[in-house]
DNA sequence: CAAGCTATCAAGAGATCAATTGAATGGCAA
DNA sequence: TTGCCATTCAATTGATCTCTTGATAGCTTG
């Protein structure tokens, strides 16, 4: 009983979870289903790549548990499994970062200069005074599928034109999908364009939506 | 600025993380390191697997800032990679576990029958009131290179022979690497047998470790 | 039940990865 | 210096992964 062989066993299925994080494709679908759940087409579309190749990387991460799928009609829709994959997804993420300056250095290139920027707690605290306005720039069915208490859903696209909405004697802070999300930062060089005070979320709603979590339990 | 090209820079980047835990062999790598920094040569022959080998999957483990490594005279010393190199692979593993079936299947393979366990509060009560003895059964190096305040080292190949150093009228709490190691399992089996009271700590010291970091931050 | 759409399957080409082997490097000690 | 040992490098083979293409299956609607 209990030899080498038994032990190769559990590390081989411990790494088909790892695997499932080997790919840059499959995280980008975990990014994006971290927003939201979505059908197939959708992922394929948005991500950019075939349908046949988005599912073949869903059906790998519905092997490794980090998704759920659910037919709806003639599509179907998948999910994140849970809170534990979004914190591991979050987790892995965060660790890239800091362990490794390529990633901070492709985060820089792809997000252009550095804007303002809030973190939860104090974000919290100003949401209790009530003076600031918080704009959601994700896409709408992001928006729909969960947001920020409080928060208003302006998609980036929509910004320019409903800049009237937003008033010119407070402070807009401005959330989108999370910290290597691009909207919320040309969100706030916009909103500054149009002459608003503006800072962006650190993070976006998944973060906020996990610390909600433990919160609660906690 | 900032289109595709860059978004998916920024996830290979991080998919370079990801593939370090992609490899059975690397994970048992990590689950060694956790324990303790170890040489090129041990690893080796611990995890059973050739210099080269190691030493290559060492360098992908590197790459992907999960370890460093450190020369001492003629040999090569690698050590887990901060606190965060730790918490990402045991959140790996825990998700593995919650999410995929097979895993845990795996474990009690490899674990056989589960024994009586404690989990870390309880200990920590218990360990207050002074009324455990808390064993180590882990092999010394590992032991020494940190435990669990309190315990006392008794390698898994030594308990027979130092059974009477264990007093026969206290609770005996024997741990060792973590809730996917044999030792604790194999320890209180053996323990019972000798006619002593024993359970096993739910996990181990990586664990101990991190939740001890964790409580001092907070 | 036929048409149309979505998702999956199946097969294959090309790239990447894993492990082995044998040679090279770097530090240590005689 | 020379020899020795631990580690790394380089090259190779076979296995695995990725993406494409074209066919298939499942659901819905006319």
């Amino acid at each position: 009983m209990r030899g080498r062989r038994e032990k190769e066993a559990l590390f081989e299925a411990i790494a088909l979870v790892g695997k499932a994080f080997a790919s840059p494709r499959r995280l980008e679908l975990l990014d994006l289903l971290a927003q939201a759940p979505r059908k197939v087409e959708e992922l394929a579309r948005v991500s950019g790549q075939s349908t046949a190749n988005t599912s073949q990387h869903l059906q790998a991460l519905h092997a490794a548990g980090m998704v759920t799928r659910a037919r709806e009609g003639t599509s179907v829709r998948y999910s994140l499994a849970g809170e534990e994959a979004l914190s591991l997804w979050l987790a892995l993420r965060d660790a890239s970062v800091s362990q490794l300056a390529e990633v901070e250095r492709a985060a820089r290139d792809y997000l252009g200069d550095e804007v303002d920027a809030i973190n939860r707690d104090e974000l919290r605290a100003r949401l209790r005074e009530g003076d600031v306005v918080l704009v959601d720039v994700r896409p709408a069915e992001e928006f729909d599928a969960g947001h920020i208490e409080g928060a208003r859903s302006i998609p980036i696209d929509e910004l320019e034109e409903r800049l009237a909405e937003l008033p010119a004697d407070r402070e807009v802070v401005a959330y989108c999908r999370g910290p290597f999300c691009a909207y919320a930062h040309d969100a706030v060089r916009r909103l500054r364009a149009g002459g608003r005070h503006a800072r962006r979320l650190e993070d976006g709603w998944p973060e906020w939506q996990l610390t909600q979590k433990s919160h609660r339990a906690v």
